[in-house]
RNA sequence: GUCCCCAUCGUCUAGAGGCCUAGGACACCACCCUUUCAAGGUGGCGACACGGGUUCGAAUCCCGUUGGGGACGCCA
């Protein structure tokens, strides 16, 4: 059997880091085992649901890196199907006509509560009525009809055996009143329909879970697997919201957080495999199993995508980064970039990019590569350079550096050092105004790298300037 | 309130009865390396929620307590 996952959004809101998990272990699972990854649009709110989201769960999914294998399915285009089904259990029997009006529903629930807190909250009074009853002017809601008695077992592959015995179980609607499918049905009708054969989701699901075991059921149909995991929570221990500053994933690629890297945070958060802790993708396709889920929620931390992060960007791709940096360097400024920006930076980017931890923090150190000169010094450089002796020096070296046939590192290394022996300094005396003079800062990546990237035209030209 | 789930360093986790004086990673601290900042290296700090069982032996199994979370809509 092909195994078939789904991912099911209500496209309400951007896509967060929640959902972004549940996606990625639905599309491992499925890559996992060779079968398919399926979208389906939860929408069958039209009030809450808009465009806009349903774009933003795309782009989401596009950045993470997660493609899917058909094309999504959008609920609310279910509708006449899931009503028919409805229909269909109501003929059989297996299904009836509630009559209750709204203010009847709340009595019951305000009942339940008061009395014992009974999460059983419809009393089933429409369930062997005689049709006849019916008050006139009343549009019925449809209710499945659930077991009174026993229990139900749920075999979940990440919980377990997990039981609830049936009288905590109500009937619940599946056909509202003015003729629309609920979730609960939409949800059993196109899982069934798309073929998914397991269900991976959040254990907020859990619940439903008995629920639409039973709905399954009564179609006759198979209930495919269920897993379902658990949240994840914010620093204080409850579900991630708003409040948490939780952001959407396309927030994330903002800040400069790499996809691989969001990837990686997020498989390893309920998931892992033995102490490792750096897993690419293909490793985790190879790896990824729902054994090894963790039944404990687990708490976004911020230094951890981070540290993977910059974790990375040290082992990115220059030719990728420099193609970010650009893009993000583009318009940023007033400032025209050098028409040697590309080119250093493909050199460059390296070097820069084990002391950056974001795409952002990235292409602000860049600034040093992608202008010519005369460049904006920052108050540590200024200081470095406003002493005549040290001007001088570079004067000095300025001289030496012009006469060097060979520029490359090792080279400038060497003749930087032999200058400072010389004249009897230590290199850091030559180094950090040498420094301030080139990048215009008193931090940067080594200094002989940074005139081998910058080339001898570029390094004698911001020397000129500095000691001017 | 009722139902369901969970419980190892601050955080993510390893651990499936003896390999555990509990391992790794992030964060933090110190030192080393060093032309700055990082990176890297070395070391340090730091946890089996509690109480009962079961067993020769329990972080691991069972029960209870406590704590946390989730669900209780004609929302999804």
């Amino acid at each position: 059997m092909t195994v078939v996952t789904r991912f099911a959004p209500s496209p309400t809101g951007f896509l967060h880091i929640g959902g972004a998990r549940t996606a990625l272990f639905n599309w491992l699972y499925a890559r996992h085992h060779g079968g398919e990854f399926t979208l389906r649009i939860e929408d069958t709110d039209l009030k809450r649901s808009t465009d806009e989201a349903i774009a933003a769960i795309f782009h989401g999914l596009e950045w993470l890196g997660l493609d899917w294998d058909r094309e999504p399915v959008f609920q609310s285009r279910n509708a006449d199907r899931h009503r028919a089904v409805a229909e269909q259990l109501l003929a059989e029997g297996k299904a009836y006509r509630c009559y209750c009006a709204p203010e009847e529903l709340a009595e019951m629930r305000e009942n339940a509560r008061t009395s014992g807190g009974s999460t059983r909250i419809y009393d089933g009074r429409w369930r062997d009525r005689d049709p006849a009853d019916a008050p006139a002017g009343i549009d019925p809601a449809i209710r499945i009809k659930m077991p009174l008695t026993g229990d139900t077992t749920i075999a979940d592959m990440v919980q377990g055996e997990v039981t609830r015995t049936n009288d905590t179980l109500d009937d619940f609607i599946i056909l509202r009143s003015d003729g629309t499918p609920t979730y609960m049905l939409a949800v059993v009708v196109d899982d069934h329909d798309m073929g998914v054969t397991h269900t991976i989701r959040g254990d907020d699901h859990l619940n439903n879970a008995f629920r639409q075991h039973h709905l399954f059921a009564a179609c006759s149909w198979e209930t495919p697997k269920f897993a379902h995991i658990p949240l994840i929570h914010g620093a204080d221990g409850t579900k991630l919201s708003k409040r948490h500053g939780a952001l959407g994933v396309e927030a994330y690629a903002e800040m400069g957080i790499l996809p691989a890297a969001m990837r990686n945070y997020l498989l390893r958060l309920g998931w892992s495999h033995g102490d490792d802790e750096i897993i690419a993708t293909e490793q985790a396709i190879e790896w990824f199993d729902l054994d090894s889920v963790g039944r404990s929620p687990a708490r976004f931390d911020m230094d951890r995508l981070l540290n993977l992060n910059a974790h990375y960007l040290k082992n990115g791709d220059p030719a990728a980064l420099t193609a970010d940096v650009m893009a993000r360097a583009g318009g940023a400024t007033g400032k025209s970039l050098s028409p040697d920006a590309e080119a250093r930076l493909v050199a460059g980017v390296p070097g820069l990019a084990q002391r950056a931890n974001t795409l952002v923090e990235l292409s602000e150190i860049s600034s040093l590569y992608l202008y010519d000169a005369p460049l904006e010094m920052n108050e540590k450089a200024q200081a470095a350079l406003a002493d005549p002796e040290a001007r001088a020096r570079l004067s000095a070296l300025a001289d030496a550096l012009e006469n060097l046939k060979l520029w490359d590192e090792a080279e400038l290394d060497r003749l930087v050092r032999e200058f400072a022996e010389t004249h009897d300094l230590k290199l850091g005396q030559v180094a950090q105004p040498l420094r301030a003079a080139l990048t215009g800062s008193n931090v940067s990546p080594g200094i002989f790298e940074v005139m081998a990237v910058l080339g001898q035209v570029e390094t004698l030209a911001r020397l000129a300037h500095a000691t001017a």
